[in-house]
Order: structure tokens, then C-alpha cells, then sequence
RNA sequence: GCCCCGAUAGUUCAGUGGAUAGAACGAGCGCCUCCUAAGCGCUAAACACAGGUUCGAUUCCUGUUCGGGGCGCCA
């Protein structure tokens, strides 16, 4: 038996050819129809039919029993020449299609888009500006904090193969007191290295803690900036500068990309903050409490419950808070006008950024869609950076890369060692985004060390080894792959055609997957197609088909396998190595 | 205490208002004179619990339990 791909063929915008004509034939036959009556479904195995289409809603229309509905269907609807025979099943029709013909399609369909196919164009003309990572310059980044910058990253990528125009903004969290003490510490270390930084800021953390009058500088440090000492401001820029470049230099490992860095810093003392709260005013939404506080009353703005109510804007000492800044930069990202503007935060901020939310809105200023992502847990329980139990994303992509390298310099000794090396990190690579993002942005991640970097089964190198394997064989071909021809094109196999409708609803995965903005859709996706292709490669030889016309239509299902499956990986951030 | 998420094989994840709930890891058994064994085939194994809506619920609703996150001067 092989392995079936069993989702629905693609309906919609990204209808292949093949389901308009079925479509109209039943409503040639039944001009009561709508399009929308007709639902298609995969059967449960292939030799019921390639297609179904359950009688449900249009038995209830014409107030018959399913079944015997289904019957009538199968018996007496022609449904056109990509439709080999009709069977009704209980309450389905199941159709066969003709392989031959329909593979054509799908084949060429893929081969004609290439390394666009798949992507619908629902984004053209449409600009996206997502803001994403902004991790608080303290440390080297964690998977933690790195399943924000693959999901953000992932996102943009698929927003650009649906042909929208993304800016990706990263916010860099230079202000506050933490970092205040950060720069106390890292003041008394002369020259302090980007790896020195966590231990620098659990040292200033705790000496917080113990002791009040260190905790109480590092405010001073932040009323000193507000109040315009340049000398502080530059004092906080190098130690934030050193730590955003050592963070950057580990999220570009893993291929996240940045358009625009937005300092925190910019956002002191900004005249508009008066606009918003004014308007809080006209709202009865803002006062000082008996401390001397600026609060907003978010009761005022329909807020329905007591806990998370108030809002505090301004420290007693009139220094701003976080959120103070972050309206502002929030005012700035709406201003730039893009037409979906995105934010990827942790869970824990969910709270905070419906307060932002309902401020922003009562200032007139449209809140930014969100995309929550839960904590990546460890097999073991909880990451802790007191315990040091966390993975850093950088010892990560060193072990992995380590264990890729050893196994490529094995499998092709005689590459060069440039090759060797690119191919170990784009293991590496692959290895953690697909272990990351195939998991919705929702659950929890278990995040588990020793399967991670096993490389096997459902993973991220598994896909990559598929596409090196087609690759191969386009390499002994040694040619360009030949056009698909419709007279001559063969798909008759149950491998092929499973390949086949993997490959056709792509598209499909993509339009829904971009709407619902989750990466973990085409990543489980890909899974299918290159466990859908894998079946085909143990099944069909390509290189020594019998004739040329099986041949030739082998060859052009492998090339459009990589398009869909590097296509697929691209969204991802994953790259396909020649030969691994 | 209150609010928001989640719960599917031993484990990590998919999935669906309707035909037999899919993978992978792990376990057991097989497969490299054959386009890359980072692979393939076979076997065993699951919808947390209790109600409700429905012709039909693992899927929708409510409650319980368990796990994650949050709840005014952190960012």
C-alpha cells in the first residue's frame, strides 16, 4: 500500500482544472445548485475514487435521502472528460479521474509557475508592516525567544509569496530600568564581551534585590535620560548596541530578516504623548491617583473587568513607562499606512496589548493585529535562566551543525570543506525552524534536545533529503526537463497520483495558511508531500523508465516536487542544500 | 480568586460536524548487486472526564480535572 494524500482537492481561486467542469456538470444537471452547494472531499482510500463529493446539503435542498440522491448523481450526470467513472458509496459520489489527463494539469500548472507556484496573489498590491523578535537587549536569545523571531520571520515569507509588499520592523527595548542596571554593572567591567551580558544582568538583577538603593539608581538612570543627559543616553546605546549585534548576528544564522531597527529610546519625551492623552481626557479615562501617578482608567474605555483596569502611564516621579514609549511607537507604525499591521507576541503580553488596544483606539488610532505564540517548554519542565536551563539558540545550531557536518563529510568526502560547512548549518537551520514551527503558535512547544538534533522522521532535514534526492536525479538527467506534453503525459500509478494531488493543493495550504497567518500549516504540509514523494522514489524509477514518455512525465513530476517542496521550505526560512 | 490559551497512541505533533482519527519518535520484525538507508515496508498503540446541542460530536457549547500564560508603578 502507499502512502495517500488525503485532503480535498484545491476549490476556489486556486481550482485546478479539472474541478470547474464537475462543478458545472452538476449544475447543468440540477440548475437549482449553487457553486456553493457542491463540496468536494478525498475518499477514504483510492480505490473508491479520487474524489468525493458527500450529498449532505444538496440532498437536504432537494429533500431526498443521500443515498439514494448519490445514486441518481453517479448514475445519471455526465461529468466531462477529466472524469473516468461515477460510484455512488452510501451518501457520496465518488469519482475516479483520469490520471493521464488530470496529472497533465497539475504537472503543468506547477512547471509553468515554478518558484511562484503555489502562491496565490491575494497580497498584491496590499502592504503588510509586522513587527516581530524585539527581544530586550540582555542576552544571547534562547528558543524562546527565538520562536518569535522564526514565527515573525516565517509569517513575512508567506506574506510575501501571496504577493503582499512587508516591512518587518524590530523594536529594540534600549530604554528602562533593567537595562539602567545592566549599565551600572557593565560600567565596573572594563571592555564587557556580548557573552559577558547575562551574567552582567543576573548580577545587576540581584544586587537589585538585595539592595534598594542600587535598584533605586537604576530609576535615576531612566529620569536622567528623560531629562536629556546625553551622557547617560550614550552610556545606555553601547551596552544595548553590543547586545542587539551579538543578538542579530544568532538571528541571522537562523535567516531572520530585518527591515527597520526602532529604538525604544526615540520615544522619550515625544510631544504627541499630550494628543493621546487629551483624548483619554475627553474620555474621562485618564487621572492622577492620590500618588501622583498618570493612570488610565480602561473601566472608561470598556474595559469589562477589575483585574488589569487601570493603566499606569507616568511614574509618580513623572518618568514614563514602558507602555508610555510603546503608544507612541505604536502611533508611529499605524502612521506609515500599510494595510495589515502585525505584531508577534508572547502569550504573557496578551493582557498588556489589549490594554495598548483600547487606549489606541481611543485615541483614534487602529490597534495592530496580533499573533500569539505560547512558551517553548524543555522535556524536563520549565527553561530557567537562574538554573541555566535554557537552549541557546546559538549552542543549538552548534551542536547540530557539528553532527550535520560529521555525517556530510562522511557521505561525500570529496565535496570542499566551504560545501561541507554550508551544508552542516542549513541542516542545523532547518533542523530547529521546522522543529519550532511546525507546532501551532498556540501549544506549547516541548522542546526536546536529543530528537531535535536526530535529524529523522518527521523533521525538518527529512525534507531537505527529499529534495536532495530529486535533485540527484536531476543532476544524472543532465538536461533541461522536457515540457509536459498532454497526449503522451503518464501518471497511472497509485505513487504518482498521490504525489500528484499533494502537489495540487498547495496553493490551497498557502491562501488558508496566509489568511490565518500559521506557518505550522505548511510545515505540516510538506511533511505529506515529501512523505508523498518519498512513496513515488521507492516505487517508480525514474532514470530507467521503460519509454520515453514515462520517462519524460517522471522527470516532470520530480521538478515540480522540488518547486512545491523548496517553495514550501522557502516560507519556512529553510534552504535546500544539492546534495546532503 | 479572576481572565486567556491548551489537552488526540508510551512520547512529540497533525486532523475532521459525518465513510476506517493521520504521521513521526520509541518498541518488535524485515529491506542497501537497484536514481542518496538523513530512507522504505510490516506489527502493536490514542480523541482527559461529565453533561448538553445535533439525524450524527474527537470536532460546537457548559462544567470538572490537569498543563501553560497573565492579573496598576517590569519591559
Amino acid at each position: 500500500m502507499i502512502k495517500e494524500y488525503r485532503s480535498p482537492p484545491v476549490t476556489g481561486e486556486n481550482a485546478l482544472l479539472y474541478y470547474e467542469p464537475i462543478v458545472n456538470a452538476l449544475m447543468a444537471y440540477d440548475p437549482s445548485l449553487a457553486a456553493e452547494d457542491i463540496a468536494f472531499n478525498a475518499p477514504p482510500s483510492l480505490e473508491m475514487g479520487d474524489v468525493a463529493i458527500p450529498m449532505f446539503s444538496i440532498a437536504k435542498k432537494r429533500k431526498t435521502a443521500p443515498a439514494v440522491l448519490a445514486q441518481e448523481i453517479a448514475a445519471k450526470v455526465n461529468f466531462g472528460a477529466y472524469v473516468s467513472s461515477a460510484a455512488a458509496a452510501g451518501p457520496y459520489v465518488n469519482l475516479k479521474l483520469d490520471r493521464n489527463r488530470v496529472g497533465y494539469e497539475i504537472t503543468r500548472a506547477v512547471l509553468k509557475a515554478g518558484t511562484q507556484w503555489g502562491g496565490g496573489g491575494t497580497g498584491k498590491g496590499k502592504r503588510v508592516l509586522i513587527e516581530h523578535t524585539s527581544i530586550n537587549p540582555n542576552a544571547s536569545p534562547h528558543v524562546g525567544r527565538g520562536r518569535c523571531a522564526m514565527i515573525g520571520d516565517s509569517v513575512t515569507r508567506l506574506l510575501r509569496f501571496e504577493g503582499y509588499d512587508v516591512e518587518v520592523h524590530y523594536y529594540v527595548n534600549d530604554m528602562g530600568r533593567q537595562i539602567g542596571l545592566l549599565v551600572l554593572v557593565a560600567e565596573e567591567l572594563e571592555g564587557i564581551t556580548f557573552d559577558e551580558i547575562l551574567d552582567a544582568y543576573v548580577t545587576a538583577n540581584k544586587r537589585a534585590e538585595e539592595d534598594p538603593e542600587f535598584a533605586a539608581r537604576g530609576y535615576e538612570m531612566l529620569a536622567r535620560i528623560e531629562a536629556g543627559d546625553s551622557g547617560i543616553k550614550e552610556k545606555f546605546f553601547r551596552v544595548t548596541e553590543l547586545c542587539l549585534k551579538g543578538q542579530l548576528k544568532v538571528l541571522q544564522r537562523l535567516g531572520a530578516q530585518y527591515d527597520f531597527f526602532d529604538h525604544e529610546s526615540a520615544y522619550v519625551n515625544d510631544p504627541r504623548l499630550a494628543v493621546i492623552e487629551e483624548a483619554l481626557e475627553k474620555k474621562g479615562a485618564l487621572f492622577t491617583d492620590e500618588d501622583g501617578r498618570r493612570v488610565v482608567d480602561l473601566s472608561r474605555l470598556g474595559y469589562p473587568l477589575e483585574e488589569g483596569r487601570y493603566f499606569v502611564l507616568r511614574r509618580a516621579n513623572g518618568s514614563s513607562m514602558y507602555g508610555c514609549r510603546d503608544l507612541l511607537y505604536s502611533l508611529d507604525k499605524h502612521e506609515r499606512g500599510a494595510d495589515v499591521n502585525l505584531m508577534v507576541l508572547g502569550e504573557d503580553h496578551k493582557l498588556y496589548a489589549q490594554q495598548m488596544a483600547l487606549i489606541l483606539e481611543a485615541a483614534g488610532i487602529a490597534a495592530p493585529e496580533v499573533v500569539y505564540y505560547s512558551y517553548i517548554l524543555l522535556s524536563d519542565g520549565k527553561m530557567s535562566t537562574r538554573q541555566g536551563k535554557v537552549v541557546l539558540l546559538s549552542d543549538f545550531l552548534d551542536q547540530a551543525a557539528a553532527l550535520a557536518l560529521q555525517r556530510v563529510m562522511e557521505q561525500f568526502p570529496d565535496l570542499p570543506a566551504d560545501e561541507h560547512r554550508q551544508i552542516a548549518e542549513q541542516v542545523a537551520v532547518s533542523a530547529i525552524r521546522f522543529a519550532v514551527l511546525r507546532v501551532k503558535p498556540t501549544k506549547n512547544v516541548i522542546f526536546d534536545m536529543e530528537s531535535a538534533l536526530s535529524f529523522q522522521g518527521d523533521t525538518g532535514p527529512y525534507v531537505q533529503y527529499c529534495c536532495a534526492r530529486i535533485r540527484s536525479i536531476l543532476r544524472k538527467w543532465g538536461r533541461p526537463v522536457p515540457d509536459p506534453v498532454p497526449e503522451t503525459f503518464i501518471a497511472d500509478t497509485d505513487s504518482e497520483w498521490a504525489l500528484l494531488n499533494a502537489m495540487a493543493a498547495f496553493p490551497k495550504v498557502i491562501t488558508e495558511s496566509a489568511a490565518q497567518r500559521n506557518c505550522a500549516q505548511v510545515a505540516n504540509y510538506m511533511l505529506d508531500l515529501a512523505h508523498a514523494f518519498t512513496g513515488f522514489y521507492h516505487e517508480c524509477q525514474v532514470l530507467s523508465s521503460q519509454d520515453e514518455a514515462r520517462l519524460h512525465s517522471r522527470l516532470q513530476l520530480c521538478r515540480a516536487a522540488l518547486y512545491t517542496l523548496s517553495n514550501a521550505l522557502g516560507i519556512l526560512g529553510i534552504d535546500t542544500p544539492e546534495r546532503m
